[in-house]
DNA sequence: TCATGTCATATCCTGAAAGTATGCAATTAG
DNA sequence: CTAATTGCATACTTTCAGGATATGACATGA
């Protein structure tokens, strides 16, 4: 069987015309590089040297061997630096989902950024889903990694770890009687507040999201909300408060989204009413531009549970 | 180091899913496959397959080298066959040299013809020159083989070997009285029928030729030839002739030459006159196309010294 | 003719690949 | 939930081929 040990050996015995100094170079002894090169020629089937009375020359057969040997070798070499290439995330392909919540958080866009300037090798491509399509996505090797929001069970074959909580804003016409005019910023708003406000939420038609988060920490203030109004996404949702039909409480990275009419006040912590983002993937053992994005993910928080 | 033995290994756990049944269809057990497939990892510095509860799934890096390594493996294959091919004549190229008395002859032109038909892939060239020349040019590596007219001395480095020996002719103008009108062939004339006539030989400026080997001929037949001309080639010396300036004496191969005015009369054997064609090559083990030829010409020749 | 340089051959040794036995982990069947 | 099955990993042994050493064969050149 021909072994690159083979290549190398011809490669090299055919540089120096010689094969006590291609054995030199090579750091083996004359016999046995003599022996395989014959054991070479008989694999082949073929001179490939003429043996001269002072060292070596390739045959025309030997030429034509020696010159795709070096080329295979270089191939091999190529195919190395490839695989560490793409094992170190330099190279290859990331699909990264992330839910519409999700979208706006100056985190995920960030990591997504640095990921393409470490290793601009890498194609990126995304994927804005519901949390429990993502999932599914991340079982069916769809994805590779995803931003979603609570809760996820800690499903098997998953790996989910929290990267942070995000505080709460109440979403509310800016003609409300709650809005401050003139001041941006005003002290938190206790969700008791709200009791007697018609709310406007969006719910995904796949598993429980921020609808029933709410609706419980309302309870845990003492009354059950009035739900006017249901949007099923979220641009909706904001457009129904800004025509004044009622109010909403978001994320804290989807008040970027400076609609006209508006106005977004923090709710207070104690309400514990927060919006988690996880990142999740597949627990394999993740190499390459995956290993690569959690680190840089993992980087960009204060720490990574 | 990486060796083949790893690629293939690699190509067909990968093909296999399976280090078990690939391990079985390599003709190997499985612990020494799994350290392989360890050793290839460590090597190459990256995990290639996650092993999984049931089989074992490539990575992307892994991916990356198992694609990579079967074009290796099949340009492997494809350089041992061209290699083989070159070996065995069916590529490469080959420079064949011949004198310009050699160019007529039906066993040379035959013989190309021949090669070229069963060897399409061989690149011929063609070289016509002086016997000298010749054997210079084989020395310099310029032409693989040459038929040259004798006398060639048996120098060393160069295998000479006759392939035959061409009969003479007497070319003289068809006004000669020695011609009979109407009648192609007459009985064979002797040299000393030439005793009184003019003769027009050509002489190569390099090495003895047919010059001496006809004066000694002559000399042999009780006269001594009364050189009136002299020709640089063969073509002028017929000119000479058909212009009724003189005969002249050349191989049988040549009278295919149907040049006006001149009629072709066959020598008798016992002059000895004869004008021997060898066929000359460096005395290198031979292979490839140059041994292909040399077994076409020996197969077209009687016998082969 | 003798010294020199070079490849080939013979023999021994070593190391790495292959074999054997078994362990471990995860899945599946009962 | 346990037991059986499946499949990779680990530990240890064996074998064989690649490598080392010594020497031979052969041609060259002084």
């Amino acid at each position: 069987m021909i072994e690159l040990r083979h290549l190398r050996y011809a490669v090299t015995v055919a540089d120096e015309g010689h094969i006590t100094r291609a054995a030199e170079r090579l750091g083996i002894q004359q016999p046995p590089l003599s022996q395989q090169i014959r054991n070479l020629e008989d694999l082949v089937g073929a001179t490939l040297f003429q043996r001269l009375p002072r060292g070596v020359a390739l045959t025309e057969a030997g030429r034509t061997f020696v010159d795709r040997a070096r080329i295979i070798l270089q191939d091999v070499d190529l195919a190395v630096e490839a695989t560490r290439r793409n094992a170190r995330g330099e190279e290859g392909s990331l699909a990264i989902g992330f839910t519409s919540s999700a979208a706006f958080h100056p985190l995920v866009t960030t990591a997504v950024r640095s990921l393409g300037e470490i290793s601009p090798g890498v194609r990126i491509k995304l994927e804005e889903s519901s949390t429990s399509d993502l999932i599914e996505a991340l079982r069916a090797q769809l994805i590779d990694v995803a931003f979603v929001r609570s809760p996820v069970e800690q499903s098997k074959g998953l790996s989910v770890s929290k990267i942070l909580d995000e505080e709460m804003f109440v979403a509310l016409p800016d003609s409300h009687r709650l809005v401050v005019k003139g001041a941006r910023r005003t002290s938190p708003i206790q969700l008791s507040d709200l009791a007697d406000e018609s709310f406007i939420l969006y719910r995904r038609p796949s598993g429980p999201g921020f609808y029933d988060a709410i609706i419980a920490a309302c309870g845990r203030a003492g009354f059950s909300p009035q739900v006017k109004h249901e949007a099923p996404r979220l641009m909706s949702t904001l457009s129904l408060v800004a025509a004044g039909l009622g109010i909403s409480i978001i994320p804290n990275s989807m008040t970027r989204l400076e609609t006209n009419g508006i106005a977004y006040l923090p709710l207070d912590r104690r309400t514990q009413l927060v919006a988690p983002l996880h990142l999740a993937h597949r627990s394999e053992p993740s190499g390459g531009a995956l290993k690569l994005f959690i680190e840089i993910v993992s980087r960009a928080v204060p720490e990574l549970g």
